[in-house]
DNA sequence: TTGTATGCGTTATCAG
DNA sequence: CTGATAACGCATACAA
């Protein structure tokens, strides 16, 4: 299969290459019967065009990025599809790429940027700890949704959508207190994530300051390094070596549903129940915080809202209405099966 | 933010673009002292290559994609992984390629081969339902992974890795036979999925048949159109109309976990128990399979070993070592908390 | 070891 | 409405 050309398309039709660039990308200026005619001789040699050269050499395209990572989350799920949607009912076209946990997502953005001259980017997910130098090489408007920024961050040097991580933990918390459980044990991320992690965790220290209880450093776990994060297996482990370690607590708070899930579990297999032994709860309302047994309590995070947001955003920032903004959603505390008060 | 391109750097570094061309490339032919030194020059400038000419320039890249047709489907998290693993260490690199539910795989194959000159492609997921013509428009080798396809096709004509859905359908549903079940019920893909849905239908109907049941398609349901394949949502939709349709049954199979998850939420919510009142069988072996409450019975497909052995045909057909090849792995029947004998 | 010149396949510019 | 031609940014054959 030689390679097939512009040109040899332009030759079969007997009209010039422009011609027929024209009649791919309908332009106006061409009639329509020459039209037909080429893009009947297109289908006939299977002729695609390359990429590559399309995208070198125009100057620009209506095009945007969703970087995302951490692809398999099952809460990006329908971040997803709001995206995609949104995207083409602008008329643009959307590119989903998926960065490696160990990749650089700021990295991956500038090398597409400049392979596919985008109009925007979306970042999704992952930690974000990212020195300003590094950000201003971004020259597209981009907004970070869901992504928890420490407070280093100048607010006007991006943009960002997202449930007040810090304020949604302490809610949950807040919450298990008053169903008289003192005793909260957390699975959370490592201690080196600056992010959301950081933000629910801290979250969960100051309700219970607030409350006047201690808190115990024995009941805080991180999440376990060598097992994918967030997944139903490292709540699962985690949990397991809670349970071992025979410290005394009375309700577990995941900061993932997923993570919860892996809780239940390991309960069970300890041959107690939820929520009769312990209570457990999530975060982030994914759809098996509905689905599991017992159903889970949890934050549920208005996903579809924030990436409508998010996009709103990204297009008023293309359009240069804003410079930058910052929405923040509120999330609702889903009261189900699997807490229980124990007053 | 002008662009700025490998002959600026030539310049900054008073060489020729072909001297910056091999420090990027790492190219033996040029002295380690001037790489540093453009190196260096390019990292301050924050020069990055743009992909687009790259890719127009190169005749052959050491590239593999994978694309995924329905990329939320937790079945392919695992396999994921090992594709990227594998196909690094071969030294090639990975793309990556999410393909929409309405958009036709091959197409995308097409375009992408030649934007970026790809060596070999995976194609994970989806019904494959085409044409002999189209398919040989692909000039790189290619394998089908966990793909089923109707035996219209010459097995000549493509490299395929999966397991038998007939036949493990067949166990599953024999086993549920076994342990007393006679009206079974089943949640499966709608009727015009010719691939596996219709596979593990056939196997489904087969075993009633060898154990003399009959078949009642008032207890054959197929997934909603208008809700996403394969979801939690709709085995629990699709089982609540099947428990308002007082056709009688104690068991359910669901050709997926996730389907199998939402059934049970349905059951549960009519007040009845799994697997006291129905028993409830899924496929494929997900996590949440484990991970559930009752722990799903279930079909467990060798995920990594599927990845592996595609990855490993893939580059057989590359390597020009074979001209096709087709892989079927055995499949477990995992039998957990969710079914129980009625005998 | 290094530099010059050419072309990859397209689209944009401009002249017909 | 149509067509010749010059870029787009890079890699490579070839020359030095």
């Amino acid at each position: 299969m030689e390679r097939i050309t512009i040109i040899d398309i332009a030759k079969m039709c007997g009209v010039g290459v422009t011609t027929v660039s024209r009649a791919i990308n309908n332009h106006p200026d061409i009639s329509e019967d020459t039209k037909a005619m080429v893009m009947k001789v297109i289908k006939e040699n299977h002729y695609v065009p390359n990429n590559s050269a399309r995208n070198l050499k125009r100057s620009a395209s209506k095009t945007i990025a969703v970087l995302i990572k951490g692809i398999t989350n099952p809460f990006f799920n329908h971040m997803i599809k709001v995206f995609e949607q949104e995207i083409q009912r602008k008329k643009y076209s959307f590119i989903l790429q998926r960065v490696d946990e160990n990749q650089d997502e700021i990295e991956v953005a500038i090398e597409l940027e400049k392979e596919k001259r985008l109009k925007g980017i979306v970042f999704l997910g992952g930690y974000f700890s990212h020195s300003k130098e590094k950000l201003s090489q971004l020259t597209v408007p981009f907004v970070l949704s869901t992504i928890g920024m420490t407070s280093e961050f100048d607010l006007n040097d991006y943009s960002s959508v997202s449930v007040d991580d810090f304020k949604e933990s302490y809610k949950m918390t807040d919450y298990l207190i008053n169903q008289g459980h003192a005793k909260i044990a957390l699975i959370t991320a490592s201690m080196d994530d600056a992010s959301i992690g950081k933000l629910r965790y801290e979250g969960y220290k100051k309700a219970l300051e607030d409350h006047g209880l201690a808190i115990n450093e024995q009941l805080i776990w991180a999440m376990k390094e060598d097992i994918e994060s967030y997944t139903m297996e490292n709540g699962y482990t985690v949990t397991k070596e809670l349970l071992e370690s025979q410290e005394e607590f009375t309700a577990i708070f995941a900061i993932s549903d997923n993570l919860a899930v892996g809780a239940c579990k390991a309960i069970f297999e300890a041959g107690k129940r939820v929520p009769e032994d312990y209570s457990v709860a999530g975060f982030d309302g994914l759809d098996i915080s509905f689905y599991y047994n017992p159903s889970l309590t949890t934050i549920r995070q208005p996903v579809v809202e924030i990436a409508e947001e998010t996009i709103k955003i990204l297009f008023d920032l293309i359009h240069k209405k804003i410079t930058h903004a910052h929405k923040v959603f509120p999330a609702d505390l889903v009261v189900r099966e699997s807490t229980k008060s124990i007053l």
